[in-house]
DNA sequence: GATGCGATTCACT
DNA sequence: GTGAATCGCATCG
């Protein structure tokens, strides 16, 4: 039989309202929420760290500053959603989709602090000495969770998904840093996009972009 | 059709 | 601190 179409509730209609605006308002406050990973055993995070990515023309750095691709697309699609790309042949990473409506746009998760499965993420993180190091980066943080490009595309607010992301449980109280973007050159590398909880030792360090060639 | 490089991580010097 | 690993994608010819 056909499943009834579902009902969004009360706190999943507050968080779509939260993510439908600019993804440097929204990133922010994803500072403190869970990201809650039933991919396999259960695995949820504390996100302490964040980046902002804009869509068309405003923001050279962004994935979606071109054009709409097949890769980028979540990011023009309905806000709360994932966006997981795949970088340097071998690392995905997670963004939440947020943008106002019409535009494109999403937040990075950098890092976060396993509060929930810890043995598992460490199963899944063999080479992770402390537990601060379980998710204190990009592609740390989606290995810890389980995700792959599978979860590209998925909504993060439905209650039944694999993968959800719970803004209800962000602290009114916290002390949040901001700075430029990490691994950005060129235009856009100085917009101070970059989030994270002040003091936190999950947080990634910070590494200006890969002084590749001419400093100058 | 070919090519260069990336929103990174890890091991090693 | 530096370099290798590794491949899909966007850009260029």
């Amino acid at each position: 039989m056909i499943p009834a179409r579902r009902e969004p509730g009360p706190a999943e209609l507050a968080a779509r309202t939260q993510l439908s605006r600019p993804a440097a308002e929204v990133a922010p406050r994803l500072l403190g929420a869970l990201l809650v990973s039933d991919l396999g055993p259960r695995v949820a995070v504390r996100v302490t760290e964040v980046e902002a990515y804009a869509g068309v023309g405003s923001d050279p750095a962004s994935h979606a500053h071109r054009r709409r691709t097949e890769r980028n697309a979540s990011l023009f699609g309905p806000v709360g959603h994932a966006y997981v790309y795949f970088t340097y042949g071998m690392h995905w990473c997670l963004n939440v989709v947020a943008h106002t409506e019409g535009t494109a746009g999403g937040a990075l998760i950098r890092a976060g602090e396993v509060i929930t499965g810890v043995s598992a993420a460490r199963s899944r993180r063999t080479s992770a000495r402390r537990d601060r190091d379980l998710a204190s980066g990009p592609a740390r943080l989606a290995v810890c969770l389980g995700v792959t490009g599978d979860q590209d595309g998925i909504d993060l607010l439905d209650p039944v998904s694999p993968l959800r992301l719970e803004l209800q449980a962000v602290g009114g109280s916290l002390a949040i840093a901001s700075g430029p973007r990490t691994g950005i050159a060129g235009a856009g590398a100085d917009t101070p996009w970059r989030f994270w909880v002040d003091g936190d030792p999950t947080v990634s360090p910070y590494r200006r972009s890969a002084a590749r060639k001419s400093p100058r």
